[in-house]
DNA sequence: ATGGTCGCGCAGCGA
């Protein structure tokens, strides 16, 4: 089984890119980020087509999340089942695929440190737990692919001393990230992965990509019966090359049948 | 030394 992620930024700019991505990938679920679109202009019709049922948690120009499956997508979860009210805006949602239960997530940016958007990027990833419990045992399997925003460790970042005083790295972000952890995720392509230097994001500033200038930011945290069947994982650089690529790459995970 | 690109939507902000 593949399990992949994909910051897209804007979907509608990347209706070239997804597709022929779907068609040599083969994912058999994907998680989409940043659509950038309202429910209605989502692309029901064009995902069906290539053997996937989609689902859309959108708000049109930020935002935008959607599971794509062809191993079954039933029990879908917009928004947060914690309890709480509604979050502001459309970052997560949640299928059952299969028997494996995935979440579509897209952790809000922070901005600059100690700011509401930090602070508010600190509680979501609160609300990220606490919609875990609400739904799920750690015992049984569960995956939390998207942009986390958050560089786990200085092996997920190009320079680390170009990134003291930013978001992405700060040992509350790292910390809040390590909760998740606690429940009962593996951060998947690091537990096959060790050496730095692999990333999944690049400014599309300053020929950062050519110039490796990247962060490991998009990331697959899965349960442990998940993690036992780990087989491979990759970030595919290819699909950040070319005519029109996304800021992100993205990553997949095979897990045996 | 500075700023460098996209996407949104049509100015300038967010990433």
């Amino acid at each position: 089984m593949r399990i992949a992620t994909w910051n897209v930024n804007s979907l509608k700019a990347r209706m070239d890119r997804v597709p022929e991505w779907l068609e040599y990938a083969r994912p058999d679920v994907l998680c989409l980020q940043e659509t950038k679109l309202s429910d209605a202009a989502f692309p029901y019709m064009a995902f069906q087509a290539l053997g996937y049922e989609p689902a859309h948690h959108g708000e049109g120009q930020w935002n935008g999340v959607a599971l794509l499956s062809r191993r079954g997508l039933d029990d879908v979860v917009t928004g947060f089942a914690d309890g709480g009210g509604p979050d502001q805006g459309a970052r997560i949602i949640t299928a059952r695929c299969g028997g494996t239960l995935v979440s579509s997530v897209y952790v809000p940016n922070g901005r600059s440190v100690g700011s509401d958007h930090y602070l508010y990027k600190l509680a979501w990833l609160r609300r990220l737990r606490a919609h875990l419990e609400a739904l799920a045992a750690p015992s049984s399997p569960v995956a939390v692919c998207g942009d986390f925003n958050i560089a786990p460790d200085d092996r997920d970042v190009w320079d680390p001393a170009a990134f003291v005083g930013s978001t992405h790295v700060t040992a509350e972000e790292r910390d809040a990230l390590a909760e998740l952890e606690d429940w009962g995720l593996v951060d998947a392509f690091r537990s096959l992965w060790g050496p730095a230097g692999l990333y999944t994001y690049w400014d599309y500033r300053a020929g950062d990509f050519h110039e490796h200038r990247g962060m490991r930011i998009d990331l697959l945290l899965v349960s442990r019966p998940l993690a036992a069947r780990l087989r491979w994982a990759l970030v595919d650089r290819n699909a950040r090359k070319g005519k029109s690529p996304s800021d992100h790459a993205p990553v997949f995970i095979d897990l045996e049948d």
